[in-house]
DNA sequence: CATGAATGAGGATTCATTCAT
DNA sequence: AATGAATGAATCCTCATTCAT
């Protein structure tokens, strides 16, 4: 009811993604893409300027569509800091079942942009990843983080847990993505260790 | 005294990586090395086989060393939990100045091996993994890391905070390798968040 | 008052011979032809059935127009042999500033064409030229020129002062096309040389 | 006894230039050349870095070499003026024999190299023309040449009449070089026109 | 040990042209 | 009269690899 139209461009974009993901950029030929598809290059070339311009495609929908999510998190004034950590690691996690492969992709290829994109996107990306310091900031200076808390490197860490489940998660395992965000958020929160006075 | 013979090998190996990491496996040609060194092709060819025996060469001196390193550690009786955890963190980190380019070549280029290739170093690649798991299964065990951790989850965001700073992390900047690894420590280990009862 | 419809093949050709001119014949495609008219390439070929059979438009126009002139200085019984030398040269440089591109594209381009339209154009091209060698021929009999003048050899000199002229003349520079003619026609009639009976 | 070597680079060269010759450079692959060669294309660009290399490599070959002897001619102090201008068009119109491929080419195909390359050639190609704009103006100051003559247009003159004729001329005619080339010396130094007190 | 020449398969991209609407 | 989607062949160029010397 919704896709009555295939849309050629929206065809291309989606298989690109999935043999990209699969395979990587450079080792994705053009002709492979068609073939899936079974048209011909020529289609591909009316559609998109060069096989670099679909990639820009790719990582501007995913960094764009992330920043719009991550802002609805951030301002939301009914959420303890505790909470917005929480909802920014679901938000990335559970994006693995949903986006999984633009997530992959946006981080494993974004190297072969050209200058002139890449200074279009690394700055959204570094966007996303100040957002978290900022409120990270601002939680420890409401007291609701340790006075010892690096915002940057919590920004890192927070970051390095989730993007890194990229390499491993697969959201049909034994534990559901809610379950893996809300683990994540525990051992970043409250660490892993028994707390000093509970031993 | 140390370097007395240059070994052509030697020699290949290191161009080769430096080239790796900063443009990528496919996007280094042979002859790109070849120029690097002032050698031609016949010579590349006569120390390796192919470029991808390179790349192996490249995986198994990172995945072996490490390993071994990472066992000093975990056999190491005199270390509580805690501390483990935090010398395997700066071992990582440390690594990075080190060995950086090998650690960001293993982890990126690692899907250009063969199916063959690939099946001797995925297992000790996860075996790494699998050792920090057992090790923070034995702290719980022991009573020094919460019971509620999932030792696969905390390994899993112990690699994450890890490996992640291989995107970022500049040896020579604002914080020390050992600052980094101990922040980062901090985090895993007590939590950013304050305690409840300190509240 | 006169260009009350733009009539897009004229539109068409216009803009065509002034791309040909500008890059060449190959290196101007059918789309940078539409582009530069809005328009899309169906249009193109509603009115012109291929590429070459715009470029062979363009070169019946230039030859045919030519001819025509040079037949109204020729015919002129007014005018000395001389004056019809120097006639014809302004013409052709003249033209440079009002049909330039239709000149440069002519001679430039006209390996485009495929052997039948090559068929119609070479002939039409050739009777301009023996146009001038009768001429002279004529001349030359009258005693109007040295009876030692080779016709066909000056013809070939003209056309070559004046069809050269097309790489470098811009009507704009610091002399008028009246002005070059009237030198080009004084070296060719008299010569460059001080005659021997002035030394 | 000379070529033992029949040297591939130089066989390359030689064959591109027949091709480009008679059909034009953008019209002639580098499969065109390979398939002549009986060669594959990766030989070609062992040679070349690129077909527009190649196409340099013709350039600068064809104007070096004219601008030296031309610099004979020009320091050759037992000619007159007159001769060196017999001999500058007897050098190009002989060329056409010897080198009429190698001179089509560099008039017609110069536009094919990059801004970059044409900023080496230019100069070279407009030195030609001033060192016989040099000559004309040295002939007229001392009283060889009118003195109403234009240095300037005069080089013009003779460039285009003897340019012009590597569209027309081949060396086994009926006339020889050296016939056509003293037709047109004389044309250009006596003019064609019976002199006003021979009339 | 090392070279230099050659291969051949594959890659991205361009483009004149067609055709249903 | 004009559009826009699609074709398919050709083009330049890259590159891992081989091999005789």
């Amino acid at each position: 009811m919704n896709d009555e139209k295939p849309d050629m461009r929206t065809l291309i974009a989606e298989v690109s993604l999935a043999l990209f993901e699969k395979r990587g950029f450079t080792e994705t030929s053009v002709q492979d893409i068609c073939d899936e598809l079974g048209v011909t290059k020529g289609t591909f070339y009316y559609y998109f300027a060069s096989k670099e311009a679909l990639l820009m495609d790719i990582h501007e929908q995913y960094i764009v569509t992330l920043l719009e999510e991550q802002g609805k998190i951030l301002a939301d004034a009914d959420l303890t800091y505790r909470e917005k950590v929480c909802a920014i690691l679901y938000m990335l996690i559970r994006d693995i079942e949903k986006r999984g492969a633009r997530g992959r992709v946006f981080f494993r290829e974004m190297r072969h942009l050209n200058d002139e994109r890449k200074a279009k996107i690394v700055p959204l990306r570094n966007q996303f990843r100040l957002n978290i310091e900022q409120m990270v900031r601002e939680g420890v200076e409401a007291g609701a983080f340790r006075s010892a808390t690096n915002p940057k490197l919590a920004a890192f860490a927070l970051l390095g847990i989730a993007n890194w489940s990229y390499q491993w998660f697969h959201p049909d395992g034994e534990l559901s993505d809610q379950e893996v965000a809300d683990a994540f958020a525990a051992m970043l929160l409250e660490g892993i260790e028994v707390a000093s006075r509970d031993r």
